[in-house]
DNA sequence: TATTGTTATACTCTATAACTATA
DNA sequence: TATAGTTATAGAGTATAACAATA
């Protein structure tokens, strides 16, 4: 298990229990809304969060998902009222995404949940080790 | 990026790179098969030639999905003659599952293309920052 | 009664190519 | 001609519950 193979696997399933632990959690949440979103929706709210406002194909690149579930997604997004669209003054071509005031609310009990399942997935990691996982994975 | 939450944004990077880079590689291959079977497809006689054979339960186990969906793809699976399935012969509820030779000759070649995608990425560590990482990963 | 595995359904994500509009 | 974003479509993964058969 320590081939690039192995990373792989275990990579893998450390995604899939993210996603699973996320899937039961945003049930609890009593949110229909945070549920009705899906993953990818969720995930576009935090990037958001990160840099607003934001052109799609910036979301795209840090999402490193393909442009035109983006479309469908942001098209969701924005009939829910969680993401605002607003046309760069200075090209054309560009859209630019904000956060509402609802999808930022949605945003943050997503993110502290988010936050907390990974934790839990991580306990059997020392403080060191987590911040040693966390450089490693950003370098790559 | 150094919360739980900067861990999670890069795994998920990472897998994409992962998934995306397999999917490219595998066209080159020139073996339909391994296109027509998806990326669990591959999952699946990945997980199956480290220990055949094996029952259906344990390989949802190892791979953390929903058993229904194994249904489904292990039956693909043995209708293209990749996998082989044979009863338990001391308990009949349980199917035992096992690569065909021509099962195994694919999981070989997806297994080379998955570990250097793999290595690809993972380029930017050293070695020793590479058994970190599996280490690490391998422990949650 | 519990466990192994199947079926059915509805939903989400993914890949691709062709397209419009602006630069 | 190149880039930003949209549309359409087909294929693959995911969640859930209800089910049959065996233990």
């Amino acid at each position: 298990m320590e081939s690039p193979f192995g990373i792989g696997q275990s990579a893998n399933r450390f995604m899939r229990r993210i996603q699973s632990g996320m899937h039961a959690k945003v049930r609890t949440l009593g949110e229909n809304v945070a549920k009705d979103i899906g993953p990818h929706g969720g995930f576009i709210l935090n990037t958001l969060a990160e840099g607003e406002p934001m052109p799609v194909q910036e979301l795209v690149r840090i999402m490193a998902r393909d442009k035109s579930q983006m479309t469908r997604k942001i098209k969701d997004l924005e009939a829910k009222s969680l993401i605002v669209r607003t046309q760069c003054p200075t090209d054309g071509r560009v859209s630019l995404l904000s956060l509402s005031d609802e999808g930022r609310d949605i945003q943050k009990k997503l993110q502290r949940a988010l936050t907390s399942v990974i934790e839990e997935i991580l306990s059997p990691l020392s403080e060191e080790e987590q911040s040693q996982l966390a450089q490693l994975l950003q370098k790559i």
